[in-house]
DNA sequence: AGCACGCCGACT
DNA sequence: GTCGGCGTGCTC
């Protein structure tokens, strides 16, 4: 019996190897086995039935072990990443990777330790010696772990000669997986003293008072719960030494226990209060009929959910989700990670309670594992979660729901596969005979093409919800300032014109409050010595340094590098320092300036770097804030009914940027954000600055009217052929030195030139940055209207013929990439 | 990816 | 001459 099996390794092919005679009955698909690879041992998944060895012209090696008894890897899971690794041109291995959680791998690795040689005999050179030093110091280390401290490539084969020499000790070992189930101590009363009587007269017959107080408080829980304690509990509790517990266990009265305990991030919530009974209205029935007609059918099909913000998509999701469980399957929720918060998950165990499960890149690796063994095992049948969540091991799926199905986080840029988490769940559910909900107030064009073309069915909802009063809820006015002619009009000192400011003023002693974005954090994105032009540059990227901490600190955006902000300029010692631009700071000090009464919070990447303070941020805001001053993170999902202003600082952030997608985003931007004001019963207004008032992405999101919108840019896309009519692919290249990266994308894009049929192939050129962390980037970019299959095919031929690039140089492909800069 | 094998410069 | 650097190519 042979097996085939796929590596962790970008290898576009599985390996196959016979399985011992012992271990055929444990050999399943799914299963993971260390296998022997090239000298060392590597941990695959069996992916299934693998060659004749007669039928091969290369000598199969036995497989090692088996390391599960169950498979690992639902089948599906197999599926699934095998049709991503083909979609977006990576290694099963990689889109494996990416489903499994982290700590499933057991690799081999090397140990070094000092030998027995005396210090003497080592070679005199440089390496030798810091080798020797460094090894002195940490007994029992890595190879990498040397080779990362000295930052030098000490080769393999010099180690094993000094191994030979017996200056150090070289062995290999399994490295154990850094996650684990997780296991607490509990106890009980044996057996026969678990009787109240038996209980009482062992606790009489005991001396010490430490050891009574335990089994009397043993005895009460028995009574009471009929559960074990908790041992740590119970030391706590009782203020009583281990020991103590150790003698009851040595005299048979007390038995201890191992109990598993599955870690999860949501046992510090609160349980999840009664669900708010809400009625729906005729636009969120006349979706939710639809989708529950799909869900009963147990077919196919994804709709394309648009709702106006405020239109209560969410309760649409909730209500079909309960079909869902009632009919017992299952459910993925994917919502941008910035929407990830504590009340959104509540709001979802509230309806359909202890099924809901969470699955994100900010828990600690030991609950994601704990978690991913909840929902593969049917403990949990409902994740939510942001892209990843897509891969979740869940069987019988019955709905899949992509909330702001246009947001640009559900694309994973690195590592590879760079996949896009709305396209995969549309694919999941075609799988799975599932339904599949995309939702938006503001469509990708991808997915309105989508339904325009009857792949998906559209179901709209144009009205907001009704307010307390059952008056329809309207959306906000939206007023264009012109800053070109407040500046004439001698308005403007500062990023605030005084019309916005007085409308903040006017908003705040009514008690309401106002949001106002800015999409651009720090305090000014460029600083230039107005004397001989001079500007601060990063030393690893080819980019301006943006101040934060005004007069202070110095930051770039790419690497995070930083330095003082110079007081004078250290070309022409020119004191004229100029700031140019405006970021979060700049305006939050305007605003502490010009409305010293207000409670201003600021929230950013900058102050929501810390584990909850976002939540944190948001909660201040809602008890006692007047202004909440924030970037793109502002914009989305935000729910304050006394919002009655929303204030766009600047506008024209990214509308020129020279993308094929900037008008949309900022559309969808400034949309979205209008959709914060006059949520429930007070109206709002939206305030929006900007230098370019005709713009088309400021003319439609005036008057919220998406469908206009689209009209407008799908004629553009259509005359450039970008997507959605068309593909496009993006390819970057990385080297350290310029002339390395330029080669290495001129070597690989000829490659790509010979199956370059009907695709135009622009490039390579410079990326946009060229210049990031030390590496020079360039970028080929492949555009078609033939489908893409085309690409994939160039891409695959490509990869395959140039080989894999030297060390140090980098070729990462990016399917239906969405930039392209 | 990561490791082996194989081909060229600087030291005995 | 050899040691050890690094550049291709293969891994069931």
């Amino acid at each position: 019996m042979t097996v085939n099996v796929v590596l962790p390794l970008p290898l576009d092919q599985v390996f196959s190897y016979a399985v011992p005679p012992a271990l055929e009955a444990d050999a399943q698909p799914g299963c993971r086995v260390l296998v022997p690879f090239r000298g060392r041992r590597l941990t695959g998944v069996i992916t299934g039935a693998g060659p004749d060895p007669d039928d091969v012209d290369f000598r199969m090696r036995p497989l090692d072990d088996v390391l599960d008894e169950q498979p690992t890897c639902p089948p599906e899971l197999l599926r699934l990443t095998h049709w991503i690794a083909d979609y977006y041109v990576c290694s099963w291995g990689e889109a494996l990777k990416a489903a499994l959680p982290a700590g499933f791998t057991v690799q081999t690795e090397r140990r070094l330790a000092l030998g027995e040689a005396e210090a003497a005999a080592w070679p005199d050179d440089d390496d030798a010696q810091s080798v020797r030093r460094d090894l002195a110091k940490h007994d029992s280390t890595t190879l990498s772990a040397v080779r990362k401290r000295l930052g030098m490539a000490v080769s393999l084969q010099r180690i094993r000669d000094w191994a030979d020499a017996d200056l150090v000790r070289l062995t290999t070992t399994l490295s154990d997986p850094n996650v684990s189930p997780k296991t607490e101590t509990h106890l009980q009363l044996a057996g026969p003293f678990q009787s109240r009587s038996a209980a009482r007269d062992a606790a009489e017959s005991l001396r010490g008072d430490k050891q009574k107080a335990v089994v009397r408080t043993l005895a009460t829980a028995h009574d009471q719960q009929r559960t074990p304690v908790r041992q740590a509990d119970l030391v706590d509790a009782l203020d009583a030494p281990y020991s103590t517990i150790h003698s009851l266990v040595e005299k048979g009265l007390v038995e201890r226990t191992e109990e598993r305990v599955h870690r999860s991030p949501l046992s510090d919530l609160p349980p999840p209060g009664d669900p708010p009974n809400h009625t729906l209205h005729a636009a969120q029935q006349d979706a939710l009929d639809a989708l529950k007609a799909k869900i009963a059918d147990a077919s196919y099909h994804t709709f394309l959910l648009h709702g106006i913000t405020g239109s209560g998509k969410t309760e649409v999701y909730i209500a079909a989700l309960k079909q869902v469980v009632e009919a017992g399957r299952s459910a993925i929720i994917l919502v941008p990670e910035i929407a990830l918060t504590p009340q959104t998950v509540q709001r979802f165990r509230a309806h359909v309670g202890d099924t809901v499960a969470v699955l994100h890149s900010q828990m600690s690796a030991g609950e994601r594992f704990d978690t991913w063994q909840a929902l593969r095992d049917g403990r949990k049948q409902i994740v939510i979660g942001p892209r990843s969540a897509v891969l979740a091991p869940l069987d019988n799926l019955g709905l899949i729901v992509v909330d702001e199905e246009h947001e640009a986080s559900y694309k994973q840029f690195d590592p590879a596969p760079r996949y896009h988490a709305r396209d995969v769940a549309v694919m999941r559910a075609h799988m799975n005979d599932a339904v599949c909900v995309l939702g938006s107030a503001t469509p990708s064009l991808e997915s309105t093409m989508n339904a325009r073309r009857g792949k998906y069915t559209r179901l709209s909802m144009p009205e907001r919800v009704p307010t307390t009063d059952g008056t329809v809820a309207q959306l906000p006015e939206v007023e264009i300032l012109d800053l070109t002619k407040q500046r004439k009009k001698h308005q403007l000192n500062g990023p605030l014109s005084d019309p916005l400011l007085e409308a903040i003023h006017t908003r705040i002693e009514r008690d309401e409050q106002v949001l106002l974005l800015q999409n651009r954090r720090g305090y000014a994105p460029v600083i230039e010595c107005a004397d001989c032009g001079w500007v601060p540059h990063c030393t690893d990227c080819s980019v301006s340094l943006t101040e934060h901490s005004h007069g202070r600190q110095l930051r770039c955006h790419y690497c995070g590098y930083t330095r003082q902000t110079p007081s004078h300029c250290p070309s022409c010692d020119s004191d004229a320092l100029q700031r140019i631009g405006t970021g979060t700071q700049r305006v939050e000090e305007m605003l502490a300036r010009e409305l010293p009464q207000a409670t201003v919070l600021r929230m950013d990447r900058d102050t929501t770097r810390q584990k909850g303070a976002h939540h944190a941020l948001l909660s201040a805001f809602r008890e006692a804030g007047d202004i909440l001053l924030g970037t793109q993170m502002i914009a989305k999902g935000l729910d304050f009914a006394r919002v009655t202003l929303v204030g766009v600082v600047d506008a024209d952030v990214g509308m020129l940027f020279p993308d094929f997608r900037a008008e949309e985003r900022t559309f969808q931007l400034l949309t979205q954000v209008a959709g914060r004001a006059g949520r429930a019963d007070l109206a709002g207004t939206v305030l929006l600055q900007t230098r370019n008032p005709d713009h088309a992405a400021l003319r439609f999101a005036r008057t919220h009217n998406y469908d206009a919108f689209a009209k407008h840019a799908l004629e553009e896309r259509k005359a450039l052929r970008y997507p959605p009519f068309g593909n496009v692919a993006s390819v970057e290249f990385r080297a350290p030195k310029q002339e390395e990266a330029e080669h290495l994308a001129t070597q690989w894009t000829n490659r790509l030139q010979e199956r370059s049929d009907r695709i135009d192939i622009l490039g390579p050129n410079p990326a946009f940055i060229q210049r990031v962390q030390r590496y020079f980037r360039y970028r080929t970019i492949l555009k078609t209207t033939a489908g893409p299959r085309v690409l994939q095919r160039a891409l695959r031929h490509a990869r395959a013929a140039y080989g894999s690039p030297p060390s140090n140089h980098y070729v990462s492909i990016d399917m239906d990439a969405l930039d392209l800069l």
